[in-house]
DNA sequence: GTCAAACTAACGAACGTTCGACCGAGGAGT
DNA sequence: ACTCCTCGGTCGAACGTTCGTTAGTTTGAC
């Protein structure tokens, strides 16, 4: 009784759309993982755009404002960035196929649903301007060293998306492990002064 | 007179293939971009999947080949890696659309050319252990600081794979300036001890 | 005349999608 | 209690299109 029908669709789609990109799945593929017919789908969403907009615009639009959100309490920047960095990784592994999607099929949603593209892209514009934001800040008031933000927070962004490309829970540890030496990798060394 | 035809047809598909992905385009739209009807590729590559394979070995191979033969002239291991992070953020631009494709279309490769698959799996992993055994030895001789070369391999190899997903040359300048940057980031800060 | 290289035409399969029928649970009327 | 009706949910079958691929033919340079 885990979930509806509806969501039951939206996590197989999810899955085999992370595993094998949207063009390789087909509608028949998600139906018979659900356990139904091809036509059935369309009974929950009107076309196969439509359950890829769901995944991608619910996924990103979830973990941006939640990430966003989770800032405020932290008393300085490093541990507002080092809480970022471990939130983002802990929070990419428990969304895997959703997030894998909504960060490799956006070709797609630009070309089919423009206005949606547009607003996943302002969204992870927006989350990319704050953690440049606390960066220069933090620089700036001398908490750490930094000469460019900028480019410092397309490395970060860079290394902590691409954790679930090669982390497999039973080779690699608990992903909160990860997490942390992450954190403590932005935080201590890619923000700490150099000697 | 770039290329043979045959190049032209590589070239041609490695654009297509990093844009829209493997299942998004047609053997038709590639002779298309080429100039030529979709049945004479066939004249040049047995499949679909043998175009794929062409694109995907030989630009990682190439790409692996060259950076493993050019580690050797440098005096410390700092110098070494940052030499390598440049060469790869450099390269990685330079062959822009192959390098997507070796990266991104793996999961069509292991279905249907295990072996070749098995391969690129080989020399990444290879490559990757190179990188991380000069952090560890580099870290043990006392040249730099790092508690977990491990994983700080992973967090650069993923900082620098992920250039392509932002940089365009008109807005972020010359490769070469990223590149220098993320040298910079990398052997000063990643591999330099904190304060 | 030869041979690589391009063409047109077509194949069967799979695709996303539509349509109309069916089935079973539940409420309304008597 | 019994019938009738509705309606969400599923189905099989089919639509038109596109796919990767093949076959046979034509072209043009040497």
């Amino acid at each position: 009784m885990a979930g509806s029908r509806r969501e039951d669709v939206l996590q197989a789609a999810a899955k085999l759309f992370s595993e094998q990109g949207f063009h390789a799945v087909g509608m028949r593929a998600i139906a018979q993982e659900v356990g139904v017919r091809g036509s059935s789908l369309y009974h929950y969403f009107p076309s196969k755009v439509d359950l890829l907009q769901a995944i991608a615009v619910d996924a990103t639009r979830t973990f941006i404002e939640k990430q966003l959100a989770d800032l405020s309490p932290h008393p300085n920047y490093s541990s507002r960035i080092g809480q970022l960095v471990y939130d983002h990784v802990v929070y990419f592994h428990e969304h895997r196929d959703e997030e894998a999607v909504g960060l490799r099929e956006l070709q797609e949603l630009r070309k089919q649903r423009p206005d949606k593209y547009v607003e996943l892209q302002s969204l992870r514009r927006t989350y990319q301007n704050e953690l440049e934001r606390m960066i220069r800040e933090g620089s700036e008031k001398g908490e750490f060293d930094c000469r460019d933000p900028h480019m410092t927070t397309l490395a970060i962004l860079g290394m902590v998306n691409a954790v679930n490309d090669w982390y497999r829970p039973h080779r690699d540890g608990p992903i909160e492990s990860v997490a942390k030496e992450y954190a403590a990798i932005v935080v201590e060394k890619v923000l700490g002064s150099s000697v």
